[in-house]
DNA sequence: GACTGATTAGGATGATTGTCCTAGAAAGAC
DNA sequence: GTCTTTCTAGGACAATCATCCTAATCAGTC
């Protein structure tokens, strides 16, 4: 029990570092530093840095899993999940413009490290254009569905480089409106209700 | 003139190297290496490793601004200059697919890595809202010139960023498309041109 | 309370890094 | 041809890194 609660501790600091200051440069003695353990502790936790790796994924990956299917519960109708999707531009906008899209940026990094575990990052990638086709679909938009869910993404990827260079919250909520004006038009042309 | 060589070699390859790699990633012997040259010449031409970055996005900026000059020059009016600035994306695909957007992803490793030189390359992001905003003020779009200058970059951001994660090349045209699309419709607007 | 396995601490190691130094080669001035 | 400046080479340096190892401590069982 201490065991999963160090695991946990050592996972969770592992996320935020490789946020705020990118995976290579995040060092063994960082994390190691904000759970308060030696180094040799870390060790019988992880074996490789690439272990840490490949754990923050995974709880990046259930974390975006558990608040999709939350948006799937609650929200009514397929328009307001997308819209969910959207909004959290401005729910995270504080870390966004310090440090950029959490699954964007991995992304980046690890491509331009030739790291073998980008496809595992790019998991989570997938996860969200899949996620945000099947909402399409719902919508009715059909064979333009996946085309709808990539240019929702790819805005969001956008929209947060933007802000992280420009540090400009209007811009945010102004991208935000934009898009979902587009959003709307797509409802009503794929339902046909007003 | 061989130490202008030299050094010129020097930034060329750096240049390169910070855009597949990332900067921190890339190291002196690297880059001496891309150049075939001893480490100690090397520190002859930089004292430290933060001068080859600044030349480098001194290079970059350089670049980046004979670039839109040649399209203020060549281009016949502001809605084709942004069309130009858009199609870089198709133009540099390879590139972008495989290493993302040169300023973005600079932009956002220097911003994780709290270096010093963060906001040096956020200048070549300004140049080109700058420029954008221009072109949409002579597009006839008044205070909605820097909103839709804005909303371009951050396109650009995000089809880099996507590209790079998935690789699809028919995106891209797409997304293109769709800008163009939407660039038309403001010009219309703004002119009242068909 | 002794024993066993899980957990922790902290130092050792070898590789890599940016930086620095010194000596020699090249080149142009007089 | 000598001299001075510019350039180049290659090794030395301390710091940092991921990784590994060994010994101590803890928790639960008999």
């Amino acid at each position: 029990m201490a065991a999963k609660a160090t695991r946990q501790q050592i996972v969770d600091a592992a996320d935020e570092l490789f946020y705020a200051r990118g995976f290579a440069a995040t060092s063994f003695a960082d994390i190691a530093a904000a759970v308060s353990i030696s180094r040799g502790n870390f060790y019988y936790h992880f074996k490789t840095k690439d272990e840490i790796l490949d754990a923050v994924i995974e709880k990046r990956l259930a974390d975006r899993e558990r608040l999709l299917a939350g948006w799937d519960e609650t929200a009514p109708d397929p328009a307001r999940r997308i819209e969910c999707f959207v909004r959290i531009v401005i729910a995270n906008q504080t870390k966004i413009m310090a440090h950029g899209c959490p699954v964007g940026t991995l992304v980046t990094e690890l491509t331009k490290l030739g790291h073998a575990s980008t496809d595992n990052a790019n998991r989570i990638m997938t996860l969200f254009r899949d996620w945000l086709t099947r909402q399409f679909e719902d919508l009715g938009c059909g064979t333009a569905a996946r085309e709808n869910a990539l240019h929702v993404l790819s805005w969001s990827q956008g929209v947060a480089t933007v802000a992280q260079a420009f540090g400009d919250e209007a811009f945010v909520r102004r991208e935000v409106e934009r898009i979902l004006q587009w959003l709307e038009s797509v409802r009503q042309q794929a339902t046909g209700n007003p």
